[in-house]
DNA sequence: TTACTATTTGGTAAAATAGTAAAATATAGT
DNA sequence: ACTATATTTTACTATTTTACCAAATAGTAA
């Protein structure tokens, strides 16, 4: 239960984190491995100083936490209950857009 | 898994619709129980207008659903798997409140 | 040291979002 | 039909976010 200020808005931080599809994707893709800023940037096709700053605000969101390794940051998952609900929430946006593929070809 | 980019725009919406505080408040006040809108509006404390304003986004994100009985407009959540993450996540964001006023005091 | 690679930071213009007041809609009761 | 109540929409302004470029930083290799 969500009780005062702070917490709720530390939640919504997180959510609004998620809430980016370059940063969506990249959390997806440390969801089977973690990876350095070059594959993700790679992965998103954005411009480095983009993928660095969506990165920022995924970590100050307490979503992925990062070490670096040799000459790389690498990037892993910090948010345990992550998998769950994203694997829930792509279903049913594919559940969704299959039945507006539907309606489409039923008109 | 995430492939598309419109599923994973969808998706991402989802999430952002859940990443502000009024919206996240009226979406935990909904795991109760369904709520009109002027409940909501008491809840957040908000304008009225914004909230509605606020509805309007939750309702295209799919994260909640309305209908109109006697005078009132009652929305409902429309997104099962939100009860585990959002649970969960609160835990998180308490944990982390927690720690830091921890560490205030142990300075 | 110098040069090189990986990543972050700062500045800025354009786009998106939030908040608020006023107007519009819809419905219920009289 | 008129009035009151609940909700949404519109119009406007202020603020935040995004995307891109250039510059700064840090670590490595030569």
């Amino acid at each position: 239960m969500l009780r005062n200020k702070q917490a709720i808005a530390e939640q919504a931080k997180i959510f609004k984190a998620l809430g980016h599809p370059s940063r969506l994707l990249m959390v997806d893709a440390l969801r089977e491995n973690e990876r350095c800023v070059c594959e993700l940037q790679a992965l998103v096709g954005d411009d480095m100083s983009s993928v660095s700053k969506h990165l920022s605000v995924l970590r100050e969101a307490g979503i992925v936490s990062s070490q670096k390794r040799g000459t790389n940051i690498y990037y892993q998952l910090a948010l345990p209950c992550l998998e769950t609900f994203l694997s829930c929430t792509s279903e049913i946006v594919k559940k969704r857009i299959l039945s507006q593929v539907e309606m489409l070809n039923n008109r």
